[in-house]
DNA sequence: ACAAAAGTGTTACACTTACACCCATGT
DNA sequence: ACATGGGTGTAAGTGTAACACTTTTGT
């Protein structure tokens, strides 16, 4: 089994792309770019970067983020290597992918903004260049998965949350409805919320304000690490 | 956001790895092989071959997989690339690594012995060169998924076969013991398989002959593309 | 007062689990 | 006859799913 390479082997170039998930409390959105530069230019693309040789693809999609977001403490899933011989004019280029979950505010709006980022709706994603399609179908894909076998939401929603707000952010990530007093009772039982004392209007529309919850961080690891699930329905 | 790529970027070199899982009837095993060259001489490694920049590795590891097993129709499962910068004295390799899942049988063993392989029993993995230790617990991770979410063993056990059998299949891959009658009354109900009306002697210890099923092909499908739950204990 | 969303319980059914003995056959 | 693995049923408990009305507040 010959698995040595000599010099010429060494021909393939490197990127990667972060698929960033946010949620505004009503609907799951991801961030897109303009690509500037040939090829595609003007398309839409995933925030991506080159990977040089010597660099981790990780750390290279970490300072991605960070420049994206003005933080640097996100953290990375690894989504795959993207390595089908799609066509990019100087050669061949393999993108190893990963996406992360941030929560929003206004400086991370702002900053946005500057560097030329939108977010559009999960359910609504414009073509784009590259297989970058293929990639967000597979980001989309794995936040399904991840959020029927693990908690769900410390990166993705504010410190306190209705119980209206995570159970929008399911139906969002999982793309169906479920009846209010079983998602609560199941979500509750599962001991990751704690109630707290304050309340919110959830719009102006609403003119009862809803009670607000927060993790329980140290159930959120737990089950995090040892996985639960919550499939149904 | 710059995604080009300038010529002197063009210097990583492609691998490909494929975990090839079979079954004994007793004992989940996979294949290993002895490297040849340096670096590594004689360490032990997982099937793997060289990818060059303008080949598709899912066509490389397909042609791998031809050539160890002597036939070409197993259905290729991608793991994951794994892209940490790991030293080749030569230069940094991506290794993009599949799973398979095989039928045993004579002439395979054959051409195994022919061509330097060795079963290994998954729960008694030698130390093996590169990360390709990580690559293995990759994808026993995966397999386990796997059986927890869809149907197993189609590919892996023969045309017909014991209920014990399929029992001990789905204990190694979980690495768990699980109550008789509680599995046969699951998995009967799944709909997956159908009794025959041939028995055999599971060994030669084994007194009374057992019943054999086979898999219902038109329900396994179903299940293998809409998935299910296996899971509990 | 009314409009809007928040919040709350019960029942039927299906699935999971735990558990122990008899059966068929070869030697 | 006995040793070996093959094969079978029941009951208690737990989780899921379907379902509609009352409460609180702002306008």
């Amino acid at each position: 089994m010959r698995i040595e390479f000599s010099p010429d082997e060494f021909k393939v170039a490197l990127a990667t792309s972060v698929v960033v998930f946010g949620f505004d409390g009503e609907n799951l959105k991801t961030l897109v770019a303009k690509k500037v530069g040939s090829p595609f230019e003007g398309a839409w693309i995933i925030p991506s970067s080159v990977v040089r040789a010597e660099e981790d693809p990780a750390f290279v999609a970490k300072e991605l983020l960070a420049r994206i977001t003005g933080k640097d403490n996100w953290l990375l899933e690894k989504l795959n290597g993207f390595a089908e011989p799609y066509r990019n004019p100087v050669g061949r280029v393999i993108n190893i992918a990963y996406y992360c979950t941030i929560r929003l505010d206004d400086a991370l709006e702002n900053n946005l903004k500057k560097e030329g980022y939108s977010w559009v709706s999960v359910s609504d994603i414009p073509r784009m260049a590259y297989d970058h399609n293929e990639i967000m179908e597979y980001a989309k894909e794995r936040l399904k998965r991840r959020v029927k076998r693990r908690p769900i939401g410390f990166s993705l929603l504010p410190a306190e949350f209705t119980l209206n707000n995570i159970q929008r952010l399911y139906e969002c990530a999982l793309g169906k409805a479920f009846d209010k007093r079983n998602f609560r009772r199941k979500l509750l039982k599962s001991q990751l919320l704690l109630e707290t004392e304050n309340f919110i209007r959830s719009s102006e529309r609403a003119k009862r304000p809803s009670r607000l919850y927060k993790f329980n961080e140290k159930k959120y690891r737990t089950l995090t690490l040892k996985g639960y699930d919550f499939v149904y329905q």
